[in-house]
DNA sequence: CTGAAAGCGCTTACAG
DNA sequence: CTGAAAGCGCTTACAG
C-alpha cells in the first residue's frame, strides 16, 4: 500500500511537499504539484485518515446521535441530510443509536476525555442539568435537533411547536370544533422526547382560542413497555378515548404513525372519522397521504441539512450569526378532518 | 485531554501495560489491572482511534454503500441491521452514498490504495467486469448485499428471486388468471439494479406453469430521468398498461412503492383493483399493509445483520461456511389479488 | 507480568 | 517554493 513517502519518492520531493500538493494548502508550484498528482494517482495513492488525523488533532468525523432506530422516518430522514453537506467537506458521518439512559449516559461520559470525532448531532434528546454540565466543558461542538430545550447545546434546529399547534387548534376551532383534546405516543421512559412540551403547546393554543379546561383533554402516553405490542398500545388508547366522558369531537395526536394507527383501530370500533372524531397528526411522514391524514407537516431532511451546516462552521471556529433556529411547520389538511 | 502516558503516570506503570489493560490484551495482573482502570476512569480516559488505528494497521471502520439516499426503506433498515452488529463488535459503521456512475467508480478506483476502511457492504450494486478485478485484487474484504451476482465479493447476501416469482406466479395462476404480466420500475441508468434479474426470474417461473408467450408481458423500466417526477413516471406506466392489447388480469409489480402507486392511478383512471386489474408487490414495506397490497416479504433488516455477520468474519480472517446467503420471501396475501 | 523502544503515516512549524 | 525534523498517541514484538 502505498505512502505519502512512496509518492514522494516517485515525484522526487520530499514528503512535505507531497502533503501540501495533495491537500491544497501552502505554495507548491504548478510543475509540482501536476507531477506529484500523477505519481499519486499511478499508485492509486489515499491519505490515511488515522494518519493525518493524528498529526493534525483533526478527526474529520461527525457522530450523529439517535434514539433506538437508525431506520425511523425522521431518523433516516435526518441522517441522509446531515450526510448530504458533511460528506462533501470530507467528515465521515458515523450514527450512534442510544436506547437506553445507559448508552446516553456511557455516551456522554466518555465526551470529555473523547477525541474520536470533530463534532456531534443529537437528535431528540434533552439534556438533564448533569449533561448539560458535561456538554459545555467539552471541546468538541455539539448541535441539537429537534431537542426541547437549548441546554447544553452549541446550537439547535427544532420545530416551532407552539405555532404548529396554534395551526392545528386554529383548524380544529374553525370547523366548530368545542371538545378537543391531545394523545400523547406510547413513550421510551428513558428519554425525554418531545411529547410533553407538544401537549404543552396544545394546551396553550386551546386556552388561547377560548377553550376552557372542561374541553380539553390530554391523553397521556405510557411506557411503551406496559405494551406488549404497538398494535396493543394503540387499541387501548383507542379505549380509552372511546370512554371518556364527554368526549372530544377532534384530536391532536403526537405523531403520525400513532395517529395512523389510531384511526384504524376507532374506525374498527364504530367511530367515524372525520365526523364522530377529526383528528390531525404530526410529521406527514411517507404514509400519512395515503391514510388521508390531515397534519402538521415537519421537514427532518431540512433539519439535518441545517445542523450540519451549523456544526460545520462551529468546528471552523465560527460564530454562529443565528444558534437557535426555528423552522415552522405546514398544516396539511385532508379527510381526516373533513371538508373545510 | 489525557493521553496513554497520562494514565500511566497515575498508575506507576508503562503505557505499554495500561495498553494492554486496557484492551484486555496479553497477562496483566489483577491488581495492576483494576489500578490502571481507576486511573484511567479518573481522567475520563479515551483511546484516540487514529493513533491506535496508525499503530495497528485496523481502522476499526466498515463503510455501507449505498444508492441514492440513505433514508429509503430498504437501506436505512440494511444500515441498521449492520450497525447492530458492528457496533457491539467495536466497529463504526460509516455510510456511503453513490449517486452516478462517477460516484461508484471514484469510490472503486481509491479502494486499492484505501488505509481508511477494514470492510466494505455494498448494497444493491451488481459490478461490472473492472470493478470485479479491482475488488478481487484488493485485501479489504467485500459483501454483496441484495446484489444481481456474486462476481467480485467475498461474500453475499440476497434473496431468492426464483422462487419469490414462482410464489406470485403460483399465486396468480390459481386465482384464474391467464394473462399476466411484470412492471418494472423507472431506474437510475446509472445503476444496473435487480430489475432484469426480477423480470427474468418472473418469466422463468410463468412459462414453468404453462403460460406462453402470447399471455406474457413485460413493461420495462425508464431512465427515471425522462420524467419530471414520480407521479409522471407512474401515469405514464399505468396509461401503458391499459392501452396494452390483450392487457393483463394481473400484474407482478417491481416493488411495493411503484405497486401503491400504481394501484391508485389505475382506481383513477376506472380500472378496478383487483377484478380488472390484480396486484403484487415486492418488499412489504411499511405502507403496503396499509394499501392493502399482497406482496412478496424481504427483511433487509436481517440482510444487513446477516452481511454485517459475514463481514465480521471476513475481517478476523476467517473462512466463511456458507459465503452466499440466499433468504426466501413470504408471500403475503391482501386485497389487490382479492379472496384467494 | 512488565518495560524500553521502534514504528505506524501523516502534518506543521521552522529554515532556507 | 521546498525540505529536514519533530511529534501526534498509540501497538507490538522483543527482552527480561
Amino acid at each position: 500500500m502505498a505512502s505519502l513517502q512512496d509518492v514522494a519518492d516517485l515525484a522526487g520531493v520530499s514528503v512535505s511537499t507531497v502533503s501540501r500538493a495533495l491537500r491544497g494548502t501552502g505554495r507548491v508550484s504548478e510543475a509540482t504539484r501536476n507531477r506529484i498528482k500523477q505519481a499519486a494517482e499511478s499508485v492509486h495513492f489515499t491519505l490515511s485518515r488515522s494518519a493525518s488525523s493524528l498529526a493534525s488533532g483533526k478527526t474529520m468525523r461527525v457522530s450523529i446521535v439517535v434514539i433506538d432506530r437508525i431506520n425511523t422516518w425522521f431518523n433516516a430522514s435526518a441522517i441522509q441530510g446531515a450526510y448530504e453537506v458533511l460528506e462533501p467537506a470530507g467528515y465521515d458521518v458515523v450514527p450512534r443509536v442510544v436506547s437506553t439512559s445507559e448508552d446516553l449516559d456511557a455516551f456522554v461520559r466518555h465526551l470529555p476525555g473523547n477525541r474520536n470525532l470533530d463534532g456531534i448531532i443529537v437528535v431528540s434528546i434533552n439534556l438533564d442539568d448533569e449533561y448539560v454540565r458535561i456538554l459545555r466543558d467539552i471541546t468538541v461542538p455539539s448541535v441539537g435537533l429537534d431537542a426541547r430545550s437549548r441546554a447544553g447545546y452549541s446550537a439547535t434546529v427544532r420545530v416551532d411547536e407552539q405555532v404548529a399547534m396554534r395551526q392545528a387548534v386554529g383548524l380544529l376551532h374553525s370547523l366548530g370544533h368545542r371538545r378537543i383534546g391531545f394523545v400523547e405516543m406510547p413513550n421510551n421512559p428513558d428519554f425525554l422526547l418531545s411529547a410533553k412540551r407538544r401537549s404543552g403547546a396544545f394546551l396553550r393554543a386551546a386556552r388561547d382560542l377560548g377553550y376552557n379546561e372542561f374541553d380539553l383533554s390530554v391523553f397521556e402516553g405510557q411506557d411503551f413497555g406496559h405494551f406488549r405490542s404497538f398494535d396493543e398500545a394503540v387499541s387501548q388508547t383507542s379505549s380509552r378515548i372511546i370512554a371518556q366522558f364527554r368526549r372530544p369531537t377532534a384530536l391532536c395526536v403526537e405523531i403520525d404513525d400513532f395517529a395512523i394507527a389510531l384511526q384504524y383501530a376507532l374506525r374498527k370500533a364504530g367511530i367515524r372519522v372525520p365526523e364522530d372524531i377529526a383528528l390531525i397528526g404530526f410529521d406527514d411522514n411517507s404514509r400519512a397521504e395515503m391514510a388521508g391524514l390531515t397534519t402538521l407537516r415537519q421537514d427532518p431532511h431540512r433539519m439535518g441539512q441545517l445542523a450540519a451546516e451549523q456544526i460545520l462552521q462551529l468546528m471552523q471556529g465560527q460564530v454562529l450569526a443565528e444558534p437557535h433556529q426555528l423552522l415552522q411547520t405546514t398544516l396539511v389538511t385532508r379527510q381526516s378532518t373533513g371538508a373545510l
